[in-house]
DNA sequence: CGGAATATTGAGGGTCATCAAATGTCGTGG
DNA sequence: CCACGACATTTGATGACCCTCAATATTCCG
């Protein structure tokens, strides 16, 4: 059923992994981090620290949580390496996901107001999280001031970020959600230095749909479908985007749209596979 | 009660600027806010202020925007009456409403980290907004530093309720949603010192739609259905709650569940309406 | 009164959830 | 090393739920 799964790319994951690995351990030492540090690692403007204070990090293994709903907030975290997943579990257990924070992003601020977590957040690979200890951050000098007022700030970032979620759960066709999230991790892949081609999916097809409001079957069946559409190469976890300006053409087709549109989207954007265009549904071929 | 309709004309940057030199010039009418004043309306802890500073209010016109995408943030809103809408417009001219912020709430807090407004606010009601104008808080004295801290605070606050938008849209079905929406309501009024069982609703079905990720017509389905079952009463745009009970059970009931689940739920809750049930489907008669 | 916006209700079809089964992957222990 | 079980993924069949299109009723306002 897949066609080849490495062989248009010559890209070689297994490579890859082993490079991140490195770079991971050669990072081991640095167990602390200064104020300018952080500051490019958020992406703030750079404030100048005379203290020259250090935050230490904390590392933690995948699978292994950083904090879990309605725990007293110590600590935000700025994450230096790694992926995690936040999340929201309702009373019956079910997992509600709402992001999957990477390096360069900020852990934990949801709990601000409340002064306890309001969600909960799980590392996905090994991470190293810079500890940013949010009560004594004022008391510590003009350098943590600073750096506190940003923390803030950044806080509306996200809430802007989360509009963006809102956006995309509220009218988007599943196909569309899925070139989004690829297209966005994509970005974030390219943002952080990686290959913004080919990268290395560190969830689970449930953890994908309940991010994007679908189900894991319609999550791997929609994977499934870019792919023999030619815009991606998916083998299991490792995807490959061969196509993104279709990707991106996709991001913006709701379901609102009449019934077949966005098949038509794909068709037009790679000809060569209109007779099998999105979930095999050759309901017409597009001539 | 009252709103009248959204006439979306133009905004009256004139007029409203004339109403703010008012504000300032004369403080005679009840156009300013105390800073003890602001955090008891937005929640906060007392702030005790020496310099006694005071905060032009400004009015809105039901249907007048407050502020649109892209502009720069001048200044952020604490709502000491009326109802907003919040949306996000895409480039295709679509509306994907964000919220229905009311008095106590905090607006435009999500332009603060680009400088520039993220969304869109537009007055359902006449409204009457404190405006905390951003950039000099921190310069203006101790007591407005405080408040400045707090609003950071407070949009964390707005982000975890955020994520909860996003629970609701990612796993729940129409009728769970549409319950949800309502409860809520009947919260915040309750918070506002309203009435909880009877209230009007001052959005469009086309509001709450896009609120809820469901179309115009499948948001008055569920209200009608949702009357005929006797947990509220609907009238075009004002509402009575009846069975508040009910409607929080059906809060949780998402659309993963087997296919007629939620329908037993409003059987079980009514048994008296059991034959005819949400949008009239006798698909069985429950036991 | 009449036109525009809003709301209700109906019919029909598409998308995606559900149920089900097979395959692939990985860690553990025989 | 391979067998085994737990889990993740893929794929198929079915139909419920909700979107789309359409017509009508109601309200609002000039």
């Amino acid at each position: 059923m897949n066609t080849t799964t490495t062989s248009h790319g010559p890209v070689d994951f297994a490579a890859a992994r082993q490079r991140a690995a490195r770079a991971r351990s050669g990072a081991r030492d640095m167990l602390s981090s200064s104020i300018p540090e952080i500051c490019k690692l958020l992406g703030f403007p750079e404030i100048h620290d005379e203290q020259e204070l250090k935050f230490q990090r904390r590392r933690v293994k995948a699978g292994q949580w950083v904090y879990a709903t309605g725990e007293s907030l110590e600590a935000v975290f700025a994450i230096h390496a790694g992926t995690l997943k936040t999340m929201l579990i309702d009373a019956a257990g079910n997992e509600q996901i709402l992001g999957f924070p990477q390096k360069g992003d900020l852990l934990g601020m949801d709990g601000v107001f409340s002064g306890r977590h309001a969600s909960q957040a799980v590392a996905l690979t090994d991470c190293e999280l810079v500890v940013l200890p949010f009560h004594d951050l004022a008391s510590m000098g003009p350098a943590t001031m600073a750096l506190e007022n940003w923390l803030y700030r950044a806080t509306s970032r996200e809430l802007a970020r989360e509009h963006a979620l809102v956006g995309l759960l509220g009218t988007l066709s599943a196909d569309a959600r899925v070139a989004r999230f690829l297209v966005g991790l994509s970005e974030r892949f390219a943002e952080a230095g990686y290959s913004p081609k080919a990268f290395h999916l560190c969830m689970t097809r449930k953890d994908i749909g309940s991010y994007l409001g679908l189900t894991l079957e319609t999550a791997s069946r929609t994977l499934s479908a870019l792919h023999s559409a030619g815009l991606i190469s998916v083998d299991q976890r490792d995807v490959e985007i061969k196509d993104i300006a279709a990707l991106r053409s996709l991001q913006r087709i709701g379901n609102t749209e009449h019934g077949s549109a966005r098949r038509n989207v794909i068709a037009g954007a790679h000809a060569k596979v209109a007779a099998t265009s999105l979930h095999a549904t050759p309901h017409y071929a597009a001539a």
